[in-house]
RNA sequence: GCCGACGUAGCUCAGGGGUAGAGCGCUUCCUUGGUAAGGAAGAGGUCAUGGGUUCAAAUCCCAUCGUUGGCUCCA
């Protein structure tokens, strides 16, 4: 009879009957039974679900397996089970808050109570929850009713549960048990624990309860867990990777920048191959921003307090920031620049405006200081000083869309130039619950978030939106970039701003002779030079492209007798506006050229006897060998065109 | 700021209640060598800082500073 049956359609369009509450590992197993042991969920129209749950009415499912991030999903989460599960065992009477899956792995936040817990014990919970994946314990589903909820949280007594439990509805609640092992969840799962074959856990660190800094601090444990041994010992491999393009061993490594305790926490010092990556990053831009119509500005490291008093910045930040300078005049205050956008502002303050010279670009390098909280610091990502690629246009509120659209093209050439393929672009709103974090009224607001959102429409570009994490004076666009270990830093933004115009009352001439406000678009595209070298350092493990390269090319001289003909070489390049040195140790030759491959420096130019006498260099190039004897003119065009090789290269 | 871990030579790291070790780097000497490590000798450390325990502390304990994995924060 038909009404005992379901159509299920298969994300490849073909749609079958199968007897009505079949389960898609059913379905799975109808196709084949080595699918059927690989999958892990199912997402039925459109929700993931068990795969053991039945399914009753007409559907569309996709069978989920490891290679699908629900899959993955679904499977760390179980793993999180399993884990409290181990940790139940181990601990008795200890309280679970919540344990979700990751980008990699998951983790589980649990409140220890009285018993002691360290990184020392996590081998012990390893081996249990091994034990336990041993046991190939089913994940069950049970629909439970709020009050059934509440009197078994009630009895284990775990108010983070139970805190929880209020904010559900009565109906929609599910436990999920496996093992000796029970836990409010909506899941789905995988069938059963048997199918985690490998583990580990990674690492412990504090977190707050609900992610709320005055309330209590539970231990979270972070964890991975793979269906195979091997992709356990590749995904450690690739840790181990990830470790050897750390930016702050890199640029140790290659003597980019290094901090000192006695200089001050979070203050990077830039050393000469540092400083010429840097100097070189910023002529590209420079050279961008002049043909896009910015002129450069500079403004002084420290401002009078009124002025931070003005933009609102002072009441935001005042108390978690450096704290002001005092002079002689027991009336006057000055603080560390911790941005530079008011200075700007008095710029444009500096004489009236008529509307026919808006848009005014100002553009700065500016470096700012902020007393960022000490756990927060991290190598070059996050610094209390550092430089902004700063700047911010002052426009009519009938220019924004279009210069917003300009700023998108500027920032997304700098990425593509420099290889940044793989980032986020997210549009960060106003909290609208939680308006007492921002300054403004709803009116500017909503313009300024209608101004981002429909100039990334027009220009095509997929975004994410993310609520609360705009600035206190304005939304913003940024461009989030992933380290080394995949964790994301935002380096572009884009904001818009109707505020601060309005605090440093702003204004230009119209053509109906009116005073008008201008509009202020605050942008980075690099972010920060310290942040962006960072990340660029992760994403190029050190190798730069040659025009960034801070050391271009080595010369090699085969003995000091031709240290002479080495330093004329040397000179004629640097005229040429290239960057490397002469090797003048005592070794020999091949000790040399093994350093010098070592230190990943593009081109060696090799100098003897030979060369000498025909007044050329042997060209050696990194990872590749000997390409050949070049007249020293020959030399000039073959280095012009391989730098500007690895500008095209970048840029196509 | 909070929870946890760590801090030994310039770098990477070993050791560990009886006053310090390796490799690389550095210096000097020998060697003047043609495409991925030539040889020898030597210099370098109050074992982060300050307290405490002890006959004795780099080692154990506490605090501070710094780094670090997270949390919170990020103009």
């Amino acid at each position: 009879m038909s009404e005992q049956k379901v159509k299920i359609t298969l994300p490849d369009g073909s749609i079958k009957k199968y007897d009505k509450g079949i389960s898609s590992h059913e379905i799975a197993l109808s196709i084949s039974e080595g699918l059927a042991r690989n999958v892990l969920a199912a997402k039925v129209n459109g929700e993931v679900w068990d795969s053991s749950r039945p399914i009753m009415d007409d559907s569309t499912v996709k069978l989920l397996t490891w290679n699908d991030s629900d899959g993955k999903n679904t499977f760390w989460h179980s793993s999180a089970h399993l884990m409290a599960e181990a940790l139940e065992a181990l601990y008795p009477g200890i309280k679970f808050g919540i344990g979700p899956p990751v980008e990699t792995g998951f983790y589980y936040d649990v409140d220890f109570g009285d018993q002691e817990f360290d990184s020392a014990d996590l081998g012990k919970v390893e081996q249990k929850m091994t034990e336990l994946a041993r046991q190939k314990n089913d994940y069950i589903r049970e629909e439970v009713s709020k009050k059934d909820a509440i009197d078994y949280f009630t009895g284990k007594d775990d108010e983070y549960k139970l805190e929880l439990l209020e904010d559900l509805e009565d109906g929609s609640i599910t436990f999920y048990k496996q093992g000796n092992f029970t836990d409010l969840c909506r899941g789905p799962h995988i069938p059963n624990t048997g199918i985690i074959k490998a583990l580990k856990l990674t690492n412990i660190a504090g977190a707050y309860w609900r992610g709320d800094e005055n309330r209590k601090q539970l231990t979270r444990l972070y964890g991975v867990t793979f269906p195979k041994k091997k992709e356990l010992d590749e995904y450690l491999m690739l840790l181990e990777e990830a470790r050897k393009r750390d930016h702050r061993k890199l640029g140790k490594e290659l003597e980019l920048f290094t901090f000192s305790e006695k200089v001050g926490q979070g203050l990077p010092l830039w050393l000469p191959k540092g400083t010429k990556l840097r100097e070189k990053l910023e002529s590209f831009l420079k050279k961008a921003q002049v043909k896009a119509g910015y002129e450069s500005v500079i403004s002084p490291h420290i401002g009078n307090k009124n002025l931070y008093v003005t933009s609102g910045h002072y009441e935001k930040y005042g108390d978690d920031s450096f704290q002001p300078i005092h002079t002689p005049n027991e009336n006057e205050e000055f603080l560390l620049k911790p941005m530079n956008c008011p200075h700007h502002c008095e710029m444009y303050k500096f004489r009236p405006r008529s509307y026919k010279e808006l848009p005014i670009r100002y553009a700065e390098f500016g470096t700012v200081y902020r007393y960022e909280q000490s756990g927060e610091l991290h190598g070059l990502t996050r610094v209390r000083g550092f430089t902004q690629d700063d700047a911010h246009i002052f426009c009519r509120p009938d220019q924004v869309k279009e210069e917003f659209k300009k700023v998108i093209d500027l920032v997304l050439y700098v990425f593509n130039s420099l290889g940044f393929n793989n980032f986020i672009t997210q549009i960060s709103l106003r909290d609208p619950e939680n308006k007492k974090k921002y300054i403004g009224d709803d009116e500017a607001w909503n313009q300024a978030e209608k101004d981002i959102i429909e100039a990334t429409e027009e220009k095509g570009i997929k975004t994410v939106t993310e609520i609360g994490e705009a600035a206190f004076y304005g939304p913003k666009l940024d461009f989030m970039v992933k380290d080394a270990l995949k964790r994301s830093w935002q380096l572009g933004t884009i904001q818009v701003d109707y505020n601060l115009p309005k605090r440093f009352e702003l204004e230009y001439v119209g053509a109906d002779n009116q005073k008008h406000r201008p509009v202020m678009i605050h942008r980075a595209p690099f972010g920060s030079m310290e942040r962006f070298v960072a990340i660029l350092l992760e994403h190029t493990a050190g190798r730069f492209p040659l025009w960034l390269s801070p050391l271009q090319y080595i010369i090699l001289p085969i003995s000091e007798k031709y240290a002479n003909y080495a330093n004329k070489v040397n000179q004629e390049l640097t005229l040429k506006d290239l960057t490397g040195y002469v090797d003048h140790r005592d070794e020999k030759i091949g000790r040399k050229i093994r350093d010098a491959e070592m230190n990943k420096i593009p081109f060696m130019f090799i100098v003897g006897e030979k060369e000498i006498e025909s007044g050329s260099v042997s060209i050696r190039k990194h990872g590749e060998g000997d390409i050949g004897t070049y007249s020293m003119k020959d030399l000039i065009l073959f280095m012009d065109k391989e730098i500007e090789k690895s500008l095209s290269l970048e840029n196509s």
